[in-house]
DNA sequence: CGAACAATTGATCCTCATCAAACCTTGTGG
DNA sequence: CCACAAGGTTTGATGAGGATCAATTGTTCG
């Protein structure tokens, strides 16, 4: 089932494409589809292609030589990934992406982007701006991990779930899908200590948690943490 | 004193200029001199300007609202800083970029770079090539930061420290120059933890430490501890 | 219903941060 | 040229914050 090339200006690089590049890049694209647990690719491998996720979810990670993990970024439809090797030629993943849920991707070749990128400036330049995006998200959150006590990191990584795929509902609470062990590797911790964190933030009525779940119920609250304000645990 | 245009393609994203643009970005800019301590900007001001070092050393760093800060990178001869504000218009400074010694500093209008862009792909390219490389970094010293224990944290950081900016000597140590206090907010430690850690390397003759100075007699030990082989402390 | 997986909770331990005091090193001014 | 001040460094003592381990309790799904 072929991907409409219009569909692709949701994917923020190709914004400003014109209808032609649209279907220049599906042309010059194959279409994987990747069960749960399953990977993209793994950190180290050629970077050949790069993709756009069509359906599903994914994430970014990396893993130390003792199998650790820490979770990058989670990936969501139409949101590009594995495009840090469409600059050098010869390059390799500096993580690994795997699909959180049964996903479909289009790969393109990244030396066919690389090529575009010298006949048209705004690809390089839509490019630019979402990498500067990353690299201030990544070091605010090195400061984070530095600076700042788990809870209000866990605080912080929830809010960023949030507003990347929370869903609110009826009244004014905000839905979360996830497991404490992502939490973790999102903010630098333990299962352990997030489950904590959660049963404890669960009395104080700031959250309800449930299996892969959790509800968000005084999100103010949650923001308060995060800044600094003081624990309500303790 | 003005500067040689043609000095300025030693800057990684003027390599590919032509004589002509690179006149241009001299003629649209202005230098500054900045004494040691003293500031180039601070983290939300607003981004007017990126920089290029002509002279001098400086450090880029981030501060949580308690003021406790953390080094992202320290600036070298001929690298430019301050540039992620360019593809965005009316943007802010991630950062604060502090002179660690006397320096002096092009200061060229983030628009005008922009406005190159437009015409000369190789610009944003080469720009997006820098900035790759950053992203890259700041991921890994983020994984490092989240699941490795300080020893190697900070024989990391000095590994890249020495890559930077270390002078080897006749036989084959390397010179490094820096206070306990910088190397610690480099590698998301403490001033104490640095200062034993160094005192116990010295005991096993891996460097010698001194004021502000530290020399490398066995890089190849550093490395090891860097990559987890077991340490030699304890 | 049972297996597989997610979450909770208590007990323990270990790594580092923190605080305090003393010690060096370097540069300055009398 | 010495004394002193300022800033960098070392080292010990202490304790907090989480990691780790282990055992148990949900929850979901085939």
């Amino acid at each position: 089932m072929a991907i409409d090339p219009l569909q692709l200006r949701r994917v923020s690089v190709f914004q400003n494409a014109t209808d032609d590049d649209l279907k220049l890049f599906t042309q010059n694209s194959v279409e994987r589809s990747i069960e749960e647990g399953e990977f993209f690719f793994f950190q180290g491998d050629s970077a050949v292609y790069f993709y756009v996720l069509i359906s599903g979810r994914a994430k970014l990670m990396q893993m130390n030589s003792a199998g650790q993990q820490v979770n990058l970024r989670t990936i969501n439809e139409w949101q590009m990934f594995g495009a840090l090797g469409v600059v050098r030629e010869n390059a390799t993943y500096p993580a690994t992406a795997q699909a959180l849920e049964h996903s479909t991707a289009l790969a393109i070749k990244s030396d066919f982007l690389r090529e575009m990128m010298q006949t048209r400036p705004y690809l390089s330049f839509d490019l630019m701006k979402l990498m500067t995006g990353y690299i201030q998200e990544m070091q605010e959150r090195y400061r984070e991990l530095a600076t700042e006590k788990v809870e209000r990191r866990i605080a912080h990584a929830m809010l960023r779930l949030a507003s990347q795929m929370g869903t609110k509902t009826i009244n004014g609470d905000i839905e979360l899908s996830f497991t404490r062990q992502d939490l973790a590797e999102m903010s630098g911790t333990t299962l352990y200590t997030v489950s904590r964190v959660l049963s404890e933030w669960e009395k104080q009525g700031l959250v309800e948690a449930g299996r892969e779940r959790v509800l968000i119920r005084r999100p103010h609250e949650l923001v308060r943490i995060s800044e600094g304000g003081e624990s309500i645990i303790g």
